[in-house]
RNA sequence: GGGCGCGUAGCUCAACGGAUAGAGCUUCGGACUUCUAAUCCGAGGGUUGUGGGUUCGAUUCCCGCCGCGCCCGCCA
């Protein structure tokens, strides 16, 4: 609610100082006061205007208050310390207006709003996932969530490596360490115990230190990814059965916490349908790469890394896109797939569906021929890349990329979303019996690592706060039945995961620990599910005591008069803050899609349920005797239910039915 | 060597250039016959790494220094 009236009262600061001083000034201020009593929206204005009028800024604040065109909601403005502007709001009509857009359902953008495609995940399908791949695509589905709440189309793709180095490492590790025949692995592949994410996962390691042992065995590997490339034979099969089973364990995983995908892109259709050579046509052609006649990269084709200009990037600096020997980079194929994201390859994928989720939507996957009846994929007006910081580099020459071919909008909207990674604290590296070299003795963390083996397994750590949780929820509800029971211990861990990885901004690298991890007390989801289940306690015990009681007439019944003598200053300001906070969701919203900063909203949803857990504390609804009272008071639970179920759905996280 | 980032309470983290730098955890003390305490209240805790600069105002912006991390491959 509060997100209008933020932007009507910047317009009308904008008015005031443009009639009174004859300044336009493009961005207005706007934070919240200390304190309540202070006010509740605050421009420092004064301040800066003071220097360029040469008068105190408390006058000038004066004059603004004064000047100050009416603002829907805004009862006042007034001087306050040593040059704000202060503007108190009207409560009543914040509260009723906020009740009526809680209620209300955003519209479903058009069919033809511009798209957005936000990739995440991104997992090579040659092992299990780890914790470092769940802040990936906790971070990403998070942010798709806030996309769509703010009427943006999105379409959420998981790009596939399923042709790289990593699959060929686990195909030589079944050929060569393991013997199995093609037959015996796909028995492999149907088993769950141990699954073949697991088993691969081990069996990856083990390649790293059988390569480690004599280099020469690399050779295997560069075999391996040949044959895989090529796409024909035994070998291929095997990289093809492997990674397809991975991805579905994959899928698996992320479908445990709340995660979900439109589509597949994989490697090997972006090179079985040439998607390299369309973009490599289109780089030579226009420039943007040159072939190096000497040099260390005589023989590639390079693309110059900074910028034009009197710098110009040395070639020698550039970054290889085309081997000597032919072969394209990772890099290279990159920047085919960022260019087919936009639209602008002038190629497209053939679609089929892979997956189904429990609620029908399909998943679809690229294949070389494909279905009919597939949707559209692609042509995005904007793109986030959900990536981590460590190739910010790489990223950087994927949109230098589509910028030197001339896609000057399309670079500017292809966006990094960085993000720090996570590693693991010496203490949990320990427990996991992970040697540390000596050399790395003094290091604050350890990272994850895939290669060696190193690291937590998401779904490892998901059935231990499972059974964490099953713990807690038998003792508080031991008639429970086992099912129901374990439904929620699954809602309160997948909870205490997915807020455990939005807590931290992107660029906080989180040293992982079990004991902060495996937390269902103080800043956690679980803290946040109780306190919406708390408030749906008041209104399940109000139906079983009083059946009729016209909850459904509340809105109608609290008009803004009504509203503004319970919430009227001093008494009524501790319920007026749990309004405040309640209005800003949207506008929190908003700001977090701007900032790519999905923490904003679990800071904000956590400080929202501190306030009503106090509430909860200070005011018995169902014991109140004045019945006026006792209205609104309901209708301020529900509101800030509301909204707190809103911004969870946001994060992820379900509501359990009981705590 | 070059690029990017970090350094805030004992620990883990917040804080669009604004008012008295805030939370959680830990420690200590208190509150359950109640809408279930996965909660709440109170106390303790800070030279925001360091030295300068810009500014009416700096944790925030700029520069130096110290410490730490990541990246810089004809790997992905």
């Amino acid at each position: 609610m509060i997100a209008q009236l933020y932007r009507s009262l910047q317009d009308a600061v904008r008015a005031a100082v443009k009639a009174t001083y004859q300044i336009e000034l493009d961005a207005v201020v706007l934070e919240r006061p200390p304190q309540v009593k202070l006010g509740d929206l605050a421009t420092p204005l004064p301040f800066e205007l003071a220097r360029r009028l040469r008068r105190s800024p408390r006058e000038i604040a004066a004059e603004l208050a004064a000047a100050l065109p009416k603002v829907e909601g805004v009862v006042r403005a007034e001087v306050a310390g040593g040059g704000y502007v202060n503007f108190v709001l009207d409560r009543g009509w914040m509260f009723q207006k906020t009740v009526a857009d809680s209620r209300t359902l955003a519209p479903e953008p058009p069919a033809d709003a511009p798209k957005i495609i936000v990739e995440h995940t991104n997992i090579n399908p040659n092992k299990a996932a780890h914790i470092g791949h769940l802040r990936n695509a906790v971070l990403g589905d998070t942010f798709v969530r806030l996309l769509r709440f703010t009427g943006q189309r999105v379409e959420v793709q998981n790009y596939i490596d399923n042709t790289g180095v990593q699959v060929a490492d686990v195909v030589v590790g079944f050929q060569h360490l393991e013997r199995k025949s093609l037959a015996e692995v796909e028995r492999l592949v149907e088993q769950t115990s141990p699954r073949i994410d697991y088993l691969c996962w081990d069996l990856y390691a083990r390649v790293t230190r059988f390569y480690e042992e004599d280099p020469k065995r690399l050779e295997l590997r560069a075999q391996a990814l040949k044959e895989i490339e090529d796409g024909t034979g035994e070998t291929a099969r095997l990289a093809e059965l492997l990674s397809t089973a991975i991805v579905r364990r994959h899928l698996e995983t992320a479908q445990r916490l709340e995660v979900a995908y439109d589509l597949l892109p994989r490697e090997s259709e972006i090179l079985a349908l040439k998607f390299w050579d369309a973009a490599f046509e289109q780089l030579k052609q226009r420039g943007a790469i040159e072939f190096a006649q000497s040099g260390k990269n005589a023989g590639c084709w390079v693309m110059r890394t900074s910028e034009e200009g009197e710098g110009a990037g040395d070639l020698e600096d550039a970054k290889i896109i085309v081997r000597s020997n032919g072969t394209v980079t990772y890099v290279g194929k990159d920047i085919a797939y960022q260019l087919w994201k936009f639209g602008l390859l002038g190629r497209d994928f053939g679609y089929r569906g892979f997956y189904t989720y429990p609620n029908q939507q399909v998943v679809w996957m690229s294949t070389t021929d494909g279905q009919a009846d597939a949707p559209a994929f692609g042509q995005a007006a904007r793109v986030y890349n959900v990536i981590d910081s460590r190739q910010s580099y790489l990223q950087n020459i994927v949109a230098g990329g589509v910028r030197a071919l001339g896609y000057e909008e399309q670079a500017r909207n292809s966006v990094h979303f960085s993000y720090e990674m996570v590693a693991l604290s010496p203490r949990c590296a320990r427990e996991l019996g992970i040697e540390i070299a000596p050399e790395d003795e003094k290091k604050p963390f350890v990272e994850v690592s895939g290669r060696k083996g190193q690291g937590v397994k998401a779904d490892d750590l998901l059935d231990t706060l499972e059974a964490r949780a099953l713990e807690e929820v038998e003792k508080r509800h031991p008639d429970l039945d086992s099912a129901t029971q374990r439904a929620l211990a699954h809602k309160i861990a997948v909870a205490a995961l997915r807020f455990f990885m939005l807590r931290f901004t992107r660029n906080t690298i989180i040293i992982f620990d079990f004991k902060e991890a495996l937390s269902f007390e103080g800043e956690t989801g679980p803290y946040l599910q109780y306190s919406v289940v708390r408030a749906q306690n008041i209104f399940r015990k109000l139906r079983e005591a009083d059946p009729n009681y016209p909850l459904a007439e509340l809105p109608e019944r609290i008009n803004a008069a009504a509203a503004q003598q319970r919430l009227a200053a001093p008494e009524g300001d501790d319920l007026w803050e749990l309004v405040l906070g309640a209005a800003e969701l949207r506008w929190l919203a908003e700001v977090a899609v701007r900032e790519q900063e999905p923490a904003l909203v679990a800071k904000w949803a956590f400080g929202l349920a501190q306030r009503f857990n106090l509430f909860y504390h200070t005011h018995h609804i169902l014991s109140e005797a004045d019945a006026e009272k006792k209205a609104f008071l309901l209708l301020l639970a529900d509101l800030v239910q509301r909204q707190l179920t809103q911004a969870l759905a946001l994060l992820g996280i379900e509501i359990p039915e009981k705590m």
